[in-house]
DNA sequence: ATCTTGTTTC
């Protein structure tokens, strides 16, 4: 580990490929300073000239999360034809550059370079995962316009962006039309079903491609594993362990990774750490998506120590230029409450993604530094980076806490208008807290109402709190009967309208309150909470 | 050259 890649003497020059081994073998010499001098060597040999091997250092680049060193060595290509753009375009839609990728196309497409079906697979990634419906759906079309739809890449492609659209029904339809099914299409199919909990589907899929002669290999097995990790039914994961082990595949780190996230996503952090443990026994090496499913653990346990051994070991492996591993570093040390560690990672990201100015926002935002966060706001939309809903939630919470209501309303007007974003219920949440901060109840109560759909006790609750500090006994009444109904074992809420009747001198209903919180044998339970010493 | 398994922000 932490080697530099070995040079060889400029008298003796490798071969093509071995130099494509050397920029490929990533365990030794993924370490962003070795490629570096690796490619200077490429440089002054002339090498580079080879596409091959340009390629190589594209693909190395975007893999340290350097888009832009990538694309110098892209525009550098002797030869810019469109095996070039696969790779740049690929690369950047692999590793989580996704907006990126859809404007080298956009940018590709305007220089007239023609659709190519090596191209697609990577733009309908990168729509799966901006949630783009439109624009994959129009990519589907010109599938069907060049006649693309018997490619097995691309049809594996598309059942894998309707699947995560959630819309099985199309992914089905495409797979159906197909008639000849390959392995990977199974795959896919498999997967889909597995991630839409639809685990009868999936297993009756496994029994027709061996009625064909198709055999699962561990991407089938992988795909199911991760299904079943997801909706925390730890049996099935044991009995699919078990299935595959009886097939001849041993668990990979992919398997375990689904393992891990599975638990996570569960609440079950311990459970985690010991199937990482478990995983380490087993002689395998964590990589970066191990990583980034392990940091999100460390958040949760308010104990910083494990997330810093795993920040020492992306730092020795080179991972921690992986943008993934980056912002859930980022993330990490934000909710440990070390923000400048946080911004230094920030500051270090070249290439920065929604995810990552997300993760930086939230951080700001709930530390109270509520101008940083509105600077990044306003640094996002002047690079043209895509908003989200977290953005906006984060943006909005930061306004809250700030008292900043005209700015806030501004931006929840802007992002339907502009954006297109539907309000969600915690951006309900946020503004009703702006808004009745301001002592505009009223209007809150207001906005509450226009919902299209059902408040919850977040909503309600900023409601109330506003009443409290306005010191409006009409409208507490009204928030928290709505919140008596949403959370019936909370007392906090019943305290709240008591002690609000209190200030407004209204003696009898305190007594009434009080009466009825004793009724009902509510407890108020000591807060605690407590930090780990590093 | 492109595809299917695991990965970050609520």
């Amino acid at each position: 580990m932490n080697k530099f890649p070995v040079i060889p003497c400029s008298f003796r020059l490798l071969s093509i490929g071995s130099y494509v081994e050397l920029i490929e073998n990533k365990g030794r010499d993924r370490l962003l300073s070795g490629g570096r001098v690796l490619h200077a060597h490429l440089v002054t040999s002339g090498i580079v000239r080879w596409t091959r091997i340009a390629a190589k250092l594209v693909t190395f680049y975007v893999e340290c999360g350097k888009v832009a060193d990538a694309r110098k060595v892209f525009d550098g290509m002797p030869k810019r034809d469109i095996s070039g753009c696969v790779v740049m375009i690929g690369a950047c839609a692999r590793n989580g550059y996704y907006q990126e990728s859809l404007d080298l196309f956009k940018e590709m497409n305007n220089e007239g370079l023609k659709l190519d079906a090596f191209i697609v697979p990577s733009l309908l990634k990168a729509s799966r995962n901006l949630l783009y419906h439109e624009f994959g759906k129009m990519v589907h079309c010109r599938v069907l316009k060049c006649s693309f739809e018997s490619d097995a890449f691309i049809v594996s492609s598309l059942i894998d962006m309707y699947s995560n659209f959630g819309e099985l029904g199309n992914a089905k339809k495409v797979f159906d039309d197909l008639g000849e099914h390959d392995l990977v299409v199974f795959n896919a199919m498999i997967s889909g079903y597995a991630n839409n909990r639809q685990s009868d589907e999936a297993l009756s899929l496994i029994k027709d491609m061996k009625l064909l002669g198709i055999k699962p290999d561990i991407i089938t097995w992988n795909a199911l594993l991760s299904g079943f990790a997801h909706t925390g039914n730890e049996e099935q994961v044991s009995e699919i362990l078990e299935m595959m082990c009886l097939e001849g595949h041993k668990p990979d780190v992919v398997s375990w990774t689904s393992i891990i996230s599975g638990l996570v996503h569960n609440f079950q952090n311990g459970k985690a750490f010991d199937a990482f443990k478990q995983m380490l026994t087993h002689g395998l090496y964590p990589n970066s998506a191990t990583i980034t499913t392990l940091l999100p653990a460390c958040t949760t346990l308010a104990n910083v120590k494990h997330g810093k051994e795993i920040h020492g070991y992306s730092v020795v492996t080179g991972l921690e230029d992986h943008g993934f591993v980056r912002s859930a570093l980022l993330d990490m040390y934000g909710k440990c409450g070390f923000i400048s560690e946080a911004m230094i990672l920030f500051r270090k990201t070249p290439k920065k993604t929604t995810v990552t100015f997300n993760s930086m926002m939230f951080c700001y935002a709930n530390h109270g530094l509520s101008d940083k966060a509105v600077e990044l706001f306003n640094q996002m939309e002047d690079t043209g980076e895509k908003l989200d809903h977290l953005t906006f939630t984060a943006i909005l919470t930061a306004c809250s806490h700030a008292g900043l209501t005209d700015l806030g309303q501004k931006l929840f007007h802007s992002m339907q208008s502009k954006y297109r974003i539907n309000p969600r219920l915690e951006h309900y949440a946020c503004m009703v807290d702006l808004i009745g901060r301001a002592g505009k109840l009223v209007e809150a109560y207001e906005m509450i109402k226009a919902m299209q759909m059902e408040p919850d006790l977040f909503v309600w609750g900023a409601l109330l709190g506003a009443c409290r500090n306005h010191g409006n006994v009409e409208l507490a009444r009204i928030a928290a009967k709505h919140l008596a109904e949403l959370e019936p074992e909370n007392s906090g809420n019943g305290l709240l309208l008591s002690s609000l009747y209190a200030n407004a001198g209204s003696w009898e209903s305190v007594v009434g309150m009080k009466k009825m919180i004793k009724k009902k044998k509510f407890r108020r339970f000591l807060a605690s909470s407590w930090v780990e010493t590093v």
